[in-house]
DNA sequence: GCTGATTTGTGACATATATCACTGACGGGT
DNA sequence: ACCCGTCAGTGATATATGTCACAAATCAGC
């Protein structure tokens, strides 16, 4: 799903992982500046989109399946009728809460820690996903999600690996301890 | 408000503001980093709290009130029962949607914009709220709300001053154009 | 085993912001 | 009019991150 586009649907991730990013909406500066928001896992949804979406601007949010993802595809009509039943609107207001916390805590990472504290809880957000520890990346696709450049990650793994953190190989980065 | 407390109302601004900081999280260092989430104006609400909250780590946000502020506060079970209502919901989607923006605004000027820019968007929110061009601040305030030093403040300011963009005196700083 | 594309490593340098250590400017109270 | 506390201005220096330019390593396909 790519910015710009009407919300039909509400989703609900069933099996799988949707991943979604911020893309920078800086006017003069029209490249590609991104930064990873958060993901969505089995059982979320994103109803970011219901109460009509409010006209915005340009809500510039991508939202990418990196793997092999299951949807339910609400449409929006649907998902306004259900708010009916107690359940769902619990459901969606859960959700809500959620994704307010995701942001949150993405908001905290950029604010107050540094790149290096970032990347690691970075990788480890990512091997959860992965389910192992070990990660197959590249630092490029890194440095996108954090929004800097592949030398300043490519130089911060070899700290983490010095460190002992990490170990690493082309496309491969294996989490230690 | 203060971080921790249980949130027994959801209130709703009927004249004033209130104004959302967020307070680092962050474990070692545990001085007070801060920053400037957003401002609640008349008929917002921040229904971030219904849905029980759901246990809340540390959420550690703060709300103030920076002026003379009327609140409505509703008794979070009086809100849910209200949820029967399809005004009461789309007025709590609505101001979760609107919650939602904000976070991401800040989150974009935090992220993809320098210091300059912040401070001038800043500045301009301000005199927004106050319905004029004249600000009556500190620049430590304003240090604490951008998160960073007063010394950067004053430099910055400084700088806009010898742009053209405002005149600064003691516990002042006028908006031009 | 070569070749070329992709990925990674790294030095040198640029820049934004943070920090330290002051100095001066202002304003309220006596 | 003076004193003192708060606020603001500014050099010097430190640090984190961004940028540029290139070399080395790895892998895929032939």
């Amino acid at each position: 799903m790519e910015p710009g586009q009407p919300i039909l649907f509400v989703p609900v991730v069933l099996e799988g992982s949707i991943k979604i990013v911020r893309a920078g909406t800086n006017p003069n500066n029209p490249d590609e500046a991104e930064l990873l928001l958060y993901y969505l896992n089995a059982a979320d949804s994103c109803a970011i989109s219901l109460s009509g979406m409010l006209a915005h601007e340009q809500s510039t949010i991508r939202a990418v399946a990196e793997e092999r993802t299951q949807l339910l595809m609400i449409p929006v009509e649907q998902a306004d009728n259900w708010m009916r039943f107690a359940s769902w609107r619990a459901f969606v207001l859960k959700t809500y809460q959620k994704r307010f916390d995701n942001l949150l805590e993405t908001l905290d990472s950029v604010a107050f820690r540094q790149l290096d504290e970032r990347l690691l809880a970075y990788l480890k957000q990512r091997a959860q996903l992965a389910e192992g520890r070990h990660l197959y990346l590249t630092h490029e696709a890194i440095s996108r999600d954090l929004n800097t450049s592949r030398e300043v990650i490519s130089r911060l793994l070899k700290q983490l690996e010095r460190r002992g953190y990490v170990t690493l190989s082309r496309n491969k980065i294996s989490l230690l301890a």
